[in-house]
DNA sequence: TATAATTAACTTAACGTTTGTTAAGGAAAG
DNA sequence: CTTTCCTTAACAAACGTTAAGTTAATTATA
C-alpha cells in the first residue's frame, strides 16, 4: 500500500546531511541513508538520479542562507571594528550550532573535485570572502588583506574543528568550547592584532 | 617466481599513505594500494594483518617525527618572540612541504574515533600543543594560553587547508601559497595581537 | 661442499558481503 | 486512469579477506 506519510525529498536530505557530514561521500551508502529514512534504498532513486545527485543536493541545501545572515553583518552602517567584532561572533555560533556545515565545508575541501570546489566556492565562500576582505581593507592597511580574511575565518573555523580532540589536549577547559568566549579571544586577537583597541 | 625487488613495508606504506590522505579510509581500497605498489592485493596481508593495521601504520610513520623539529624551536633559550617566529614559520614549512600530513590530520580529526584521537594527540599534538601554550604563557598574559595556541596552529593550519578553493575566490595571487609570505603575515598578526612590536 | 628444509614474499582464485543501481510491479491519491 | 511513492528482487561490480600453491633466498644438515 501507499505509505501514509511519503517522504519528501527535504526529508531524506535531512537524514542523509549529518550521514554525509560525518562519514564522507564514501563513508555514508544509499542504504544506510535509506534505511534512517525509513524507507528502502531504490526509494531514493525516485527522488533523485543517483547517489552524486543526491549528495550535491544535500551540499546545496546545507549551504543556502548560510552566509545571508554574516553578509548582512558585513553590510552593516556600523563601525568597522563592531562590524568584526559581530562578524566573528556570529560566526562562532554558526559553526558551533550547525556542525554538519563546518564539517561539509572541510569535507569538500579535501574531497571535492574543481567542480564542486567552485560550487562551494560560488555558494558559501566568494561573497563572504569578499566581504571579509573588504572589511579588513577598512580596518587598516597593516596587513595584507587577503591573508587577514583567511586568518579570521581560519581561527573560528579551527577552534571548532579540533573540537573532538580537544579533551585530550593538556590545559584544556570546558569553557573553551563556548562560542562566546572563543569570539571574545579572536575579536580580542584580531584587533589588538591590527593595533585597534579592543575595549573591555 | 619471486619478486627481484621484494616490496618491504616501508614501500607499502610510502605508497598507501597519499593514497589515505586523498582518499580517504573507506575511500582506498586495499586493490588501489596493492596495484599502486605493483603487487596482488592479497600481498598486503602478507605484511599488515588487515586494512586497519595497514591504516595505523600509515599514521604512525606520516606523524613520527614530524612534532620533533618543532618541540626543538619550542625549547630553545633565545627569546619567546624569536621562538613564536621561528615556530609559525617552521610549522608553515612543514604543512606546505608535507601536504600527507596535514590531510590526514584533518581526516583523523573528523573520523577518528576515540582510540584513534587519542593516538593522534599523543603522537603529534599533546607535546607540541603544551611547548606552545607555555610559550604563550610568557608571551604575556593578555589571553588565555589555550585559546592563543589553537589560534596559532590554527590560523597556520587552515591557510594550508584552503589552497584547493583559493583559485576560485576573490583577490587571490600567488604569493599568497609561499610560506615564507604566510608565515610572515601570521608572525605579525600574533605578536602584534599580543602587543608585541615586531620588527621589519 | 652439496643437498635438504625452512622461510619470506609473493601469486591466482575464490569467499561472502556490501556497494550503487535498475527492473517490474503494487497501492493509493487525484 | 494516470501519477506519485513506494516495494521486493535482482544485477554486476567492488569490497575486505582467506586458502592454497609457487618461487627464490636463506639456513641447517650430512
Amino acid at each position: 500500500m501507499r505509505p501514509l506519510n511519503p517522504k519528501s525529498k527535504k526529508e531524506i536530505l535531512t537524514v542523509a546531511i549529518p550521514l554525509f557530514a560525518r562519514s564522507g561521500y564514501s563513508g555514508a551508502s544509499m542504504r544506510t541513508i535509506a534505511q534512517k529514512v525509513g524507507v528502502s534504498a531504490a526509494a531514493l532513486y525516485h527522488h533523485f538520479q543517483d547517489k552524486q545527485t543526491l549528495y550535491l543536493a544535500a551540499m546545496t541545501q546545507v549551504f543556502s542562507d548560510k552566509a545571508d545572515s554574516l553578509e548582512k553583518i558585513l553590510s552593516g552602517r556600523t563601525s568597522p571594528e563592531q562590524r568584526l567584532a559581530q562578524f566573528i561572533t556570529r560566526l562562532c555560533e554558526l559553526v558551533q550550532q550547525d556542525k554538519n556545515f563546518s564539517m561539509l565545508i572541510q569535507r569538500e575541501m579535501m574531497d571535492g573535485d574543481e567542480s564542486r570546489l567552485k560550487l562551494l566556492a560560488s555558494e558559501v565562500y566568494y561573497t563572504l570572502f569578499e566581504g571579509v576582505t573588504e572589511l579588513c581593507q577598512e580596518l587598516g592597511p597593516k596587513h595584507d588583506p587577503y591573508l587577514l580574511a583567511i586568518s579570521i575565518i581560519g581561527i573560528v573555523m579551527y577552534h571548532f574543528q579540533t573540537t573532538a580532540i580537544r579533551p585530550y589536549l593538556p590545559y584544556s577547559k570546558e569553557q573553551h568550547s563556548d562560542p562566546k568566549v572563543v569570539a571574545r579571544h579572536i575579536t580580542k586577537l584580531v584587533l589588538q592584532g591590527l593595533g585597534i583597541d579592543y575595549p573591555e
